[in-house]
DNA sequence: GGAGAAGGTACGGTCAGCGGACCTTCCAAC
DNA sequence: GTTGGAAGGTCCGCTGACCGTACCTTCTCC
């Protein structure tokens, strides 16, 4: 009898969640496995970059060797990354084309309410994330690589579309400055990933995207922060529209 | 030689340090002893509650009641809480006015990136989070707790203010009714309520923090979104110009 | 054709965490 | 008062994750 004196969904309800759910407990393996596969969807490793040596990963990770080659045989057997051996080896970074794509299988209804509580999260801290990044004097090189993540974005064929999106919006939040908001649009885009690759790709929105794009990175480097709050504002709300009309 | 080819704070930097630094791999110990600290610091859990039993509350975690009752004896060395034997017996949370005063010590210089960074975060998040509950129409019982968690934080001792306060931005947060920007607004309140604790008090600063806070639920209960979001803004503002100026 | 840099393998030790059985305390109902 | 039951307190053995270390294998570059 676990009965529940407050109301679904109130202001205690979620409370009492904060504290009385299971703790996440995630041994080193998880996290290692998760840290490189959130890399690579994100757009931070791209196709073709090198990881560095097994010692030297291992040590800056801080887990063992062998916990780290576990994790990578993971990754491999995920179609992620590839090792070669020999000197001049190592292991690479899958291009993404190569991939093998992952089925995108039924959201089930019941992954409404997880879709509804991650697209809260991103309203806020997405447009936040632009709004700090105009508020900042860019440096030429971080002006230079938002210029680069945006020609990528627009331009890119269909299947590297996604993630050049995730590394635009991921560029947009580093420049910010702030590791924390960083880490905090990249958990959002995480958790986004799967569902925006299951949206059919329509030329319109595609072109739409580009342009709202392409109004935020102007908005930033122009350090019109109001201004690219409420570009980044318009197109979350865009892309949210679509999955929940995808999704419905 | 672990020598940088890129820029120190730059973009590249920032994304380079997200995949390759440590990973955070904690035990159940810790993770247990976290979880029920935070729900004691952010006034989750107020003086005189009392937890679940040990053995139902260890299901509830998912984690072994010897793994909990470690977590627990460390709250109770650090004068969190209190067990008692017997029939009627448990663990309480001890009230803060009793709970033995931590002594806040000198802030090093080398924090002062993490507090800026903890800023920066929580200067989105938690305008957002008042935006998002103004935004919603909420029950009856979600305005009492807004209400109460208001009048808390006004007529409280200077001992209970820290966690008043906590509390009705807590509130607030849940009042979003999303259990994501729930949990960033804990992250932000617990990053900076050690410092927070540090400033020092007058009376001036509290009533004028006093009045924004009952601007701020104002605008909430009236559902008037940019006013919730820029009152919001300008108290975080208001809080972050007081921490700066005490560490400086 | 060898040196050396990489990945691949194997072994033993340590320790966290678990499940479960049991003990001790103390309230409350009878 | 006595006794049942609900709570915290203790103990023990097992499993499995993780680590350090040493060694083997492959391959490229000089």
């Amino acid at each position: 009898m676990t009965e529940n004196l407050v109301a679904e969904g109130s202001v205690e309800a979620l409370w009492a969640r904060a504290v009385f759910s299971p703790v996440p407990v995630r041994n080193a393996f998880e996290v290692t496995v998760e840290r490189l596969a959130q890399g690579i969807q994100l757009g931070v490793l791209v196709g073709g970059d090198r990881l560095p040596p097994e010692r030297e990963l291992a040590n800056t990770l801080g887990v063992s060797r062998v916990t780290l080659r576990e994790a990578i045989k993971a990754l491999r057997d995920a179609g992620l990354v590839e090792s070669r051996r020999g000197r001049g080896g190592g292991t690479f970074v899958v291009a993404p084309k190569t991939r093998s794509p992952r089925r995108a299988e039924q959201i089930g209804r019941s992954m409404r309410h997880v879709l509804d509580d991650a697209l809260d999260l991103r309203r806020i801290i997405e447009p936040g994330a632009a709004a700090l990044a105009a508020s900042r004097t860019l440096t030429a090189a971080d002006r230079a690589t938002l210029h680069r993540c945006l020609a990528d974005a627009t331009r890119c064929s269909p299947e590297t579309r996604r993630l050049a999106d995730s590394r635009l919006h991921m560029a947009i939040a580093a420049a910010g400055g702030s590791a924390s908001v960083t880490a905090a649009v990249a958990d959002v885009q995480l958790r986004m990933d799967e569902l925006l690759r299951a949206i059919p790709v329509i030329a319109a929105n595609i072109a739409h995207s580009d342009r709202q794009h392409g109004a935020i990175v102007d908005a930033i480097l122009a350090g019109q922060v109001e201004r690219a709050r409420v570009e980044m504002e318009e197109h979350v709300d865009g892309t949210a529209a679509l999955l929940r009309g995808f999704l419905s």
